[in-house]
Parts: structure tokens; sequence; C-alpha cells
DNA sequence: CTTGATACCTGACAAATGTCAGGTAAATTA
DNA sequence: TAATTTACCTGACATTTGTCAGGTATCAAG
């Protein structure tokens, strides 16, 4: 037999060192923590990791290779990298995406495509939308009186808050020194509905 | 045998997926590739996989479960789930964090420690910051003047611009309805920098 | 002292994952 | 046209990893 440590101390420090692990994004198997810790057994290890699973300070996802995590989000909603478009264009969703400016990590269900967008112009800081900002959009072709749209008007991307007035679609600014674009039918359409905003507060990121 | 595709293309979506995936934090198995691509046999995404580390497009962990990576360095992998504190109190981010709200992916060069916080009250409205907004923190005692700032004050946290004028903080809000708060010398620490603001447009997000 | 919890261990096994050695058909190239 | 490469597949197998069932000693509390 091994020596003891005290009551709760070795799993508090696996805790520690499966949570860096975890928030460098690898996910440890149960030999290697049996080795960082010097265990003769590896179940000694899983006993303590199960132990952490069961007070909620860890997650996992059972039977699959590596699949301890952090709890919250991880057994089953991946976060996805998705792509920050420079230009947005006809046809530049459903085609390779080239002209990319980056990438911003976000959760995502899988079924859902995503893209971010850095908005231009002041139009939209009313409700808080900023020049510079990167807007995450899920790509839809339809969406509700309110909602925050990513247009397509003349090849050009724009940010607006969609309106339907007499069964025609309207783009309105968030801004009073701007006016309300009501484009003709054909004119317009929309490639999807901003879900979230960001901002850089700090260069380098984005 | 199944329909084939062009000559480069499903090398080049292999690539792309896997290295999404990677980014985000998740190593992809073999055969969680073969399904996504719809294989008939594992073996195949293998090959492809192989391929691909021979071009040095990725790098791998030899014999080790989920062992593809990134090329460059093996233990790199930027997205972090960083935690959204409900309430920040003294000592709280030395503490075990118990009280969270949630986490959000974000990425982080690893030597810097992240967590969330959400916006209560209206007085940033005027850089953008509204209320219910997430703003992403890096932890740190000392900041720059116009620095937006998370301070601490009566075990209250409190999102402000940092100013300093005659040698003592002051913690501007950014909304002509609310007043400056100067805080006695010993009243208050910074408890980090606000690098990034989130708002989530739908319900669900965060 | 007895009871229970904790921190270790042993053994056996199932499931997930990676590897090697081939084979067929279409596309590309010489 | 023939040789070569690519994109798939089949089959067998080694390795890694996770899981279940149980055992021994130490410690703390009733």
């Amino acid at each position: 037999m091994s020596e003891r440590t005290k009551r709760g101390e070795t799993r508090e420090r696996i805790y520690r060192f499966v949570r860096e692990r975890l928030e460098s994004g690898q996910s440890p198997s149960i030999r290697e923590i049996q080795k960082a810790f010097g265990f003769g057994a590896f179940q000694t290890a899983h006993g303590h990791l199960e132990r952490l699973v069961a007070d909620r300070r860890l997650a996992k996802r059972p039977g699959e290779a590596r699949g301890y995590c952090l709890p919250g989000e991880q057994p089953e909603r991946p976060a996805a990298m998705v792509p920050i478009l420079g230009r947005v264009q006809a046809g530049a969703l459903s085609t390779a995406v080239e002209d990319l400016d980056g990438y911003v990590s976000a959760k995502s269900n899988g079924s859902e495509e995503l893209f971010g967008l850095r908005v231009r112009g002041e139009s939209m800081v009313g409700v808080g939308i900023l020049p510079g900002d990167i807007v995450l959009v899920r790509s839809q072709s339809t969406a509700d009186p309110g909602d925050i749209v990513v247009a397509l008007i003349e090849d050009e991307a724009t940010v607006k808050t969609l309106h339907i007035r007499r069964r025609r679609i309207e783009l309105h600014p968030e801004n009073p020194d701007f006016e309300p674009i009501i484009p003709a039918p054909d004119e317009c359409s929309i490639l999807g509905k901003v879900i979230e905003v960001r901002r850089a507060l700090e260069t380098g990121r984005f």
C-alpha cells in the first residue's frame, strides 16, 4: 500500500490538475492522471474523478475516451469556430469561404450555420452596436419584425432592424441621423439574424 | 462502393472540419470523422488524416486516443470555457468558484485568468454596454486610465471607466444620469480589465 | 469499540480508438 | 493504352481507455 494523504487534499489537487489541463485544451485520460499523481492503480484516479463528477465539479461524456470535461455545456454542445467574413456577397455563404478575417469561438447546436461580420458605420449605435463590433449571425432567409438582421442590398451587406409595413420589407437604422431603407421587393435578401454582439476592447482579440 | 467526390475536395473538407474542432478545443476520433462524412469505413477517414499529417497540415500523438492535433505546438488550443460569475465578492476569485452562472467560450493565451460578469444597471450605456450584457474580464489588480474595469466597492462589483485625478482613483459611469464614484483609497480594489463585451440577442445563448 | 467514510489497492472486462495489410474502381497522367 | 494515383472499401488486430466488483488499511466520529 502506498502512503496516504490528508482527507480531501488529493481530490483537490486532482481537481486543479484536471481543470488546468482542460482549460489548456487537453482532456487527460484516467491513466495519465494516475501517472501524474503516482498512483499504483489507475482506478484510484477513476474514483476521484467520478467523485468530482458526482459533486458537479467536473462533467463527463460517459464511455468516451478522454471524456472528462468542465461542467457547464461541454457534454453535448461543442464550441465551434465561426468565420468572420470580411465582405459578404451573394453566394458567398454557399460557396467556399475564402475572404475571411479570422475566427471567433461560439457555442453552436450544430444544426445552425453561423458566421461573423464586422460592423461598419454608426447606423445601429442606438441599440449598442458600434462600428468595429463583431455580430454573430445565424444564416436564415427570413426573420421576424423587430429582429436585427443582416441583409444584402446590391451586393452590400448591412445590419439593420427588420420591419414590415404594407407587406414590404423595411430596414430601419437605430440612429436618428440615418434614414430607413425601403428596398424594392427583389432588391433585398436576408442573409441571417444577428444573435450576438461582441466587442473587443483590447487590440489583438478577434 | 460509395459515390466519389472530386480529387482533393474530400480531404480539404476533412481538414477544415478537423481544424475547426481542434480550434474549438475538441479532438475528434477517427470514427467521429467517419460518421460526420458518412464514410462506410472509418479507415477511409484514417487514410485522409494520415495523409494530412504527412503533408504537415495536421500533427498527431501516435497511438493516443483522440491524438490528432494542430501542427506546431501540441498543447496549443486557444478556446477555453470561462465562468460567468453571478456575483463577485472579495476573495471569490481566489477561492473555489461556486456561484456561477454558466460558461462562455473564449480565446485565451493560457497565461491570463479570465472571467465573465453579467452587467446590471445602465451606467455604461454611453459606450454601448447595456444591462444584461456579458463582459469578459481579465483578472488584474491595476489598470490604465481610460480602461473599463471591474472594481470592487463594499463587496459589490461594478463596471466603470477608470480615471485618476489627484493621484486618486475615480470610477466614471458612461451615462449622464449617473455620478462618478470617488472611493477612499482603501475602499476600492480593481478586479480586472474588461477586454470584451458580448450581448445575446436571442434567449438561450449564454 | 464499532461504524462509516476515505484513500488506496487488485483483478477482470467491455468499449472506444488507432494500426496494419490488403483489394476495387474511377480519375489522372505518362 | 498503360502506369499511377486517388477515393473508397474489407478484415483482422493491438492499444488505449473506461467500468464494475471487490479488498485492506487508516482515520474520524458516534
